[in-house]
DNA sequence: ACGGGTGGAACG
DNA sequence: TCGTTCCAC
């Protein structure tokens, strides 16, 4: 709604699906008709969220003719998520949903500290004065009370705990968030800030409409006394039912049952998570997630035993995902593993499913997967009278990169966590703009053929010696960009010369849009515009040399000279996020899942509700990390009630108190390093591609990745180490940017296997989906 | 008139 | 491991 009177809601069909905080007052609630609102509020104006299918020059929104499309908002998710990583660098985030993220910021807060504690030395050693740093008279770079927020249990944060010193220091970074949020995109949020998702979550809620809640953890037990169960993440279904009949409606009425009745009821082991929960206690990791992992594109509609009916929605939704994947695919190097139909039928919701169609060489297109959706539609024989379809896609996971856990830098030292959830209520109350946007406008151009706006294919021709190499069409691409692009004669093969050092990049291409504070909704733009928190680290480990935004990977084509002696530079190309950026989100993945099998304590913030989203972050202490902790910050608070661990002397069974043995936390030499071995390994980009044209951009990696699909069903090919062009080289690690790419040769055995077996991996991920 | 998406657990 | 259903949000 930014930009745009309060008076303005979003309409679905004929029902009222999102409600500003003003059109609350006014007792406007969802679900509502619209003239009932309007009762209530007479200049109240609606708008009806976008849609696809139908035509498209009738401006009217017709429910039987149309299918909502949400693409606007998963967009302004993906600008959201660039801001927080822009702002936040070293913040791990865990996407909740479309309008919600958990960020843990205990690193951030860490060195935080780290700096004021250097700070008060250097006064001291100046001065002669003691050295206690002067929290508050906001002597510190950042001021720790001047942003705080509300305080729960009453403020202000006490600054002899170190627990709440850190707390603060949260609510400092929530809030820095929140304001970047609303500066460059015009959303508002709420937050909370605490010791872990749970209560983070529950705090952002607190105070809404632009706000930020701060649990410490002296409030934790008021706070949980009269919290409804419904509030509580997982109370809100049966679970909350089961309680509710159980005689429980708030949280401290399940704290304080006897403690068998619980057992009695759900188990052990339930039992014992509910009591965890209901306490405020959670060890849940936040873990970086933003990439969906199935898509999905659905319909509604009366009833109807028409096969015509369900063939027209069909090909609509078909037509929707087709180009999802596809710019997926793109974006993110992967593909749709299976494809599932669910139906709406006489006995009720039922699916079917199947090994997701491989694209063709137009990519996914609607044909493809509107045959695919036919042939499981034939397999559902009690579709009759059919309600509603759904076409599901699952997505590879694009498991790219095998970094090891200690490789990455933001599985350092977690002794606090803070997790942000973005919630942006009016996020469904968008304006509409002119441009009905790309999957629209692919629909009315070209009702036969999804396909019509995607470029032209290459001819996959066999590896010929016609079709250039990858290397070939970069620098040609590069030299089409006489305007920032480097001279051609300074751009070198791919195997011979070096390059010169590149300028680095006053910006990438995805950081135009959200940099100036205009939002860009190009689809280009939004998805070179997320990073993930590993590709940011990369980029400022090579900033000098590669230049912010793009990411440097290796080439894999062609044999390459000195590929195994040390300091030889592989060749490299520079792309603009893209593939590059999946492979690290994807190692951060790995590592939190490994993180999450040994305790963590977290924090949250949580951003919500548009005019006004809202971040809730939560600190604590983590538990069972001892001297190994590379931030040498022994924790001593751990008595002080850090929410993640159980409130008993003896933790239940799996509680992460349990020993872990904490993993030491090492420089991701080559990646993430800037030392000399960091900086020798990263060679310098054959080309840069951030000074080609977007769309270009887009069709070269468009075309590496049909090249690989086209390669998949060979026998033979994509091999790895091959000589042929087939299986582009996406990938990252060390040993990979030392030349080392697929090949399996001199030099140390291990890291060569390593090295190997990733490109197998990079090979198979560009083959069929298996079982294709 | 609970529509349109997501993610995850459980189960055969 | 796969296909399907159910659940929660």
């Amino acid at each position: 709604m930014r930009g745009h009177p309060w008076q303005r809601l979003q309409l679905q069909w004929e029902g009222l699906i999102a409600i500003n905080y003003a059109a609350r007052a006014a007792g406007i609630t969802r679900h509502m008709r619209v003239h009932e609102a309007r009762a209530l509020c007479p200049e109240l104006q609606c708008v009806h969220v976008e849609t696809i299918g139908g035509d498209e020059l009738v401006d009217t929104k017709d429910r039987t003719k149309q299918k909502a499309c949400l693409e606007r908002y998963r967009k302004a998710c993906i600008e959201i998520l660039a801001v927080l990583h822009k702002a936040a660098p070293q913040a791990v985030i865990e996407k909740a949903s479309i309008d919600e993220v958990y960020m843990d910021v205990t690193t951030m807060v860490e060195r935080e500290l780290r700096e004021r504690a250097q700070a008060d030395s250097c006064r001291e050693a100046e001065t002669g004065e003691g050295g206690a740093h002067d929290w508050e008279a906001g002597g510190s770079p950042v001021d720790a009370f001047s942003w705080g927020g509300i305080v729960l249990g009453g403020g202000p944060l006490d600054v002899g705990s170190e627990f709440e010193r850190r707390l603060s220091i949260g609510a400092n970074i929530a809030c820095r968030l929140r304001g970047a949020v609303r500066d460059q995109l015009g959303f508002t949020c709420s937050a909370g800030i605490a010791a872990n998702k749970l209560l983070a979550k529950v705090a952002s809620a607190m105070n809404k409409p632009n706000q930020q809640t701060i649990v410490p953890p002296r409030a934790v037990d008021e706070m949980m006394r009269d919290l409804p169960l419904k509030k509580l993440r997982n109370f809100g279904g049966k679970l909350g039912a089961e309680l509710a009949a159980m005689g429980c409606v708030t949280a401290g009425q399940v704290s304080a049952l006897p403690h068998g009745q619980l057992t009695a009821r759900f188990g052990e082991e339930r039992a014992a998570g509910i009591a965890r929960a209901v306490r405020g206690y959670s060890d849940e990791p936040v873990q970086v997630k933003e990439l969906a992992k199935s898509m999905l594109a659905a319909k509604s509609f009366n009833a109807t035993s028409a096969p015509a009916e369900l063939d027209r929605w069909l090909r609509i939704l078909a037509d929707e995902l087709s180009h999802r994947l596809t710019e997926d695919g793109l974006t993110h190097s992967r593909a749709p593993r299976t494809l599932s139909l669910s139906y709406r039928g006489s006995n009720g919701d039922r699916s079917k499913c199947c090994p997701a169609p491989r694209p063709t060489k137009e990519g996914y297109t609607v044909e493809a997967l509107k045959e695919a959706g036919s042939i499981l539609l034939r397999k559902c024989h009690d579709i009759y009278p059919c309600a509603r379809l759904a076409l599901q896609a699952s997505l590879t996971t694009p498991d790219l990169l095998m970094w090891k856990p200690q490789d990455v830098a933001s599985s350092e030292s977690l002794n606090l966590n803070f997790v942000a959830l973005l919630q942006a209520s009016d996020f469904y109350t968008l304006p509409l703009s002119d441009d009905q946007g790309a999957i629209s406008r692919f629909l009315t151009s070209a009702t036969g053929d999804g396909g019509a706006a995607l470029p032209e294919a290459p001819k996959p021709k066999k590896s010929g010696p016609q079709q250039p190499s990858i290397a070939q069409m970069f620098k040609r691409a590069a030299a089409k960009a006489p305007p920032q692009g480097p001279p051609p004669d300074q751009a070198p093969d791919a195997a011979s010369a070096q390059p010169p050092a590149q300028e680095a990049s006053p910006q990438s291409v995805g950081d135009r849009g959200a940099s100036d504070g205009v939002p860009s909704n190009t689809p280009d733009a939004q998805a070179g515009s997320v990073r993930s928190p590993g590709q940011r680290e990369a980029a400022q480990g090579n900033a000098a040399k590669s230049g912010e935004g793009g990411h440097t990977i290796p080439l894999a084509e062609g044999r390459q000279g000195s590929q195994d002696q040390p300091g030889s530079k592989s060749p490299l190309l520079q792309l603009p996020n893209s593939a590059g950026a999946s492979l690290q989100r994807q190692s951060l993945q790995a590592a939190n899942d490994v993180r999450s099998s040994r305790p963590a304590s977290d924090a949250q913030c949580n951003i919500a509700d548009r005019p006004d989203a809202e971040i809730a972050a939560a600190g604590q202490t983590e538990l069972g990390r001892g001297a190994t902790d590379t931030a040498g910050v022994r924790q001593p608070e751990q008595s002080q009630h850090p929410h993640t661990r159980d409130p008993g002397d003896a933790g239940p069974p799996g509680h992460p108190d349990a020993d872990v043995a904490a993993t030491p936390c090492q420089p991701p030499g080559g990646v993430v390093s800037s030392g000399p071995a960091g900086g020798a390994a990263g060679a310098q980009p054959e080309c840069d591609l951030t000074s080609v044209d977007v769309d270009e951009q887009k069709r070269i990696m468009r075309e590496i990745w049909l090249r690989g699909q086209g390669n998949a069903g060979r026998p033979g090919s994509g091999d790895v180490g091959g000589e042929s062009a087939s299986a582009p080289a996406v990938a990252g690690d060390r040993s990979a940017k030392r030349g080392r790419v697929g090949t399996a040769g001199s030099g140390n055995g291990a890291a060569a296997k390593e090295s190997a077996s990733k490109q197998m991996r990079i090979s198979a991920m560009f083959k069929a989906p298996k079982k294709a």
